[in-house]
DNA sequence: TCTGGGGTCCTAGGACCC
DNA sequence: TCTGGGGTCCTAGGACCC
């Protein structure tokens, strides 16, 4: 979906069409009605605080404000940026209208995030082009968004067409178009190329896909790794075949949040402890909702100089109340050194078990059964 | 007063078991 | 009397993605 969270909001603000428009405020950033029926929108240049912006509208892109950005440093770029709170409910629900109208053209469908899916179109009947409209005009019609498409032999190659031809594109690659067009591009265009791994390439003199697909196996292998360094050569050559995985199981559910100031451990101590348990409440109600427990509980600290440390502990058996979950944290916590100011604490729950009427949980074995019997 | 929140996967060492 | 070869689980950290 084309700058999603941004685009849903035009929806809703359709006045804000054109503008710079940047999502990732709080609800200070909501909007204020006016008596004669107008909407007073929040700018950039007013925001205060830690956030970063979650999505922009490509007018605001044009000022260099992009996903991830600090807000503050997003303000000196564009201060007159209107600015949104984000609303998640809103995105999942047009998360889900645009999923259902793909759904009816296959089920065979892999969920990548709230915006973003692959499609197996192997079985679908049809010209790539033509069936790629008809996508396209079905997710309109459902949601009134625009998407871009590429249709490709692999999800490689699908994914960074769909890069290609935004916002509202539709790209055909074959792999015959390797050379031509993915060659040329960024390596960290790839999925899996990440600032860490495109600056080692960087550094050894490759910019492009292409350089890495010249590469020499050996030199990848002494920089990145025997696995990663297979990895490399083969997407380079443009070589993918991961399936489209319909379903999956979740491995882990976690809450975090960073806090205004950074904390003192002693000092804020009727900051922290709330904060702590109140994570927990929400882990435990994410864990009921989607009916799992989990038998690792784990904590996750960011200090000051956003330096992050986690500690985990498994438990005998799957725990799921807030209170479980609470004095497992409590445990780990322990064993942190708590000598530095604290900027975000977290929550996590793992090793999570299916638990449900349908599918309840395994009983548990309390000790062992006499001669195992 | 740069730098969120919710995830997955990988690596690597150590404990422990057969 | 100085050291095997499997395997699994646990823990911690880090890269990466949306």
């Amino acid at each position: 979906m084309d700058a999603f969270y941004a685009s849903v909001e035009l929806l809703r603000y359709p006045e804000l069409r054109g503008q710079a428009v940047v999502i990732g405020g709080g609800r200070n950033a909501a909007p204020e009605l006016l008596a004669n029926g107008t909407r007073r929108f929040a700018r950039l240049r007013d925001y205060v605080g830690r956030g970063v912006v979650t999505t922009s509208t490509y007018e605001a892109r044009a000022f260099g404000v992009f996903s991830a950005m600090g807000m503050m440093k997003a303000a000196q770029l564009a201060p007159e940026a209107i600015l949104l709170p984000t609303d998640f409910d809103s995105y999942r629900r047009y998360s889900r209208l645009f999923k259902d109208a793909v759904h009816t053209f296959t089920d065979q469908i892999e969920d990548r995030g709230i915006d973003e899916i692959y499609i197996d179109l192997t079985e679908v009947e049809g010209e790539s082009r033509e069936l790629g409209e008809r996508i396209k005009r079905a997710v309109n019609q459902a949601t009134g968004l625009t998407c871009s498409i590429a249709i490709a032999p692999n999800k490689l190659l699908a994914k960074i067409g769909s890069e290609l031809d935004k916002p509202d594109g539709l790209t055909i690659l074959t792999s015959a178009d390797l050379e031509t067009r993915i060659w040329p591009l960024a390596a960290k265009k790839v999925n899996g190329i990440g600032p860490r791994a495109s600056e080692r390439l960087a550094s050894l003199g490759m910019n492009t896909i292409g350089d890495v697909a010249a590469a020499d196996l050996g030199v990848l292998q002494e920089n990145f790794g025997q696995k990663y360094a297979a990895w490399l050569a083969r997407i380079a050559q443009g070589h993918d075949e991961r399936a489209v995985v319909v379903s999956s199981e979740p491995k882990s559910m976690s809450r975090e949040t960073t806090f205004e100031r950074d904390m003192h451990v002693r000092r804020d101590r009727e900051t922290l402890t709330p904060a702590l348990s109140q994570l927990c409440e929400r882990v435990a109600q994410d864990l009921e909702r989607k009916g799992y427990s989990a038998r690792t509980v784990g904590i996750k600290i960011k200090f000051a100089d956003f330096k992050i440390v986690t500690r985990d502990l498994s438990l005998p058996h799957a725990v799921s109340t807030a209170q479980e979950i609470r004095r497992a944290a409590g445990e780990c916590l322990k064993r942190v050194d708590l000598d530095r100011r604290i900027r975000l604490i977290g929550v996590r729950a793992s090793a999570l078990e299916r638990f449900s009427a349908d599918n309840p949980a395994p009983r548990q074995v309390q000790g062992e059964l006499p001669f195992g019997s």
